[in-house]
DNA sequence: GACAGGTACCTTGCATTGCTATATACTATA
DNA sequence: TATAGTATATAGCAATGCAAGGTACCTGTC
């Protein structure tokens, strides 16, 4: 990214819509936390890196709204595989509602023709 | 809003937003600080005070974004009106573009239905 | 006159988060 | 042995949203 301004802007808009993603990402399967960094590093805009999502993961864990089952992997260290609770289930509904409504708002914003 | 990790979660969704919300309101015309504020909090889930926007004007001043002409008022103090500069406008459409970049992606994985 | 309420601006300090850097450890390949 | 990919985790920094507080102007009303 060109200007600095951006890079820091960039790093203030994704706080909060990592949360969302990453719930977004786990509804309805299973995933482990390297599994989600691949996941999201294909979303254009979202440079994510380990140090990013796993301090989230803990605390979506902390408040109940996902749960974990370690399983053995051949192919590394034991995985640590991610599911919705149905509490989780709950909030992300409501965040995805909330979602809709800022974007909706800000999209009328940037469409806005003044005279 | 329910739940106390909702209210947490919308404030930091709101992080970088509102720079954009701000910019985006005032481009192609002039508004004074206590207009945008009557105007982002038609938005809905942007539950803004003055607390809020006056900082971030005054960062984006400071940054050569916006520029500013006092003008006297009848109904009060002094209102201060913000416009966009070249720069401003420069960087707005690189802020709109990542913004849709991310938006996309979010929706995406919103959408994704699972087996 | 005194007071309340709306308009309009501004600043301090707290809480929260994203991210870099760093650490640990298992497997496979050169 | 060393390098690279897989996989998890944490400490500390930088940046922001916002509540709380402050100043000041104007209008109406008691």
């Amino acid at each position: 990214m060109d200007h600095p301004f951006l890079d820091n802007w960039a790093t203030q808009l994704r706080k909060g819509m990592l949360e969302l993603c990453i719930l977004n990402a786990i509804r309805g399967t299973s995933l482990y936390g390297y599994d989600i960094v691949r996941k999201l590093r294909n979303i254009e805009g979202l440079v994510i890196s380990e140090g990013t999502i796993y301090p989230i993961l803990s605390r979506l864990k902390r408040e109940g709204f996902v749960q974990t089952t370690i399983k053995e992997s051949t192919e590394g260290p034991p995985r640590k595989y991610y599911e919705l609770t149905a509490k989780g289930e709950q909030i992300l509904s409501q965040m995805n509602g909330y979602w809709q409504d800022i974007k909706a708002g800000t999209d009328a914003l940037g469409r806005e023709e003044k005279s």
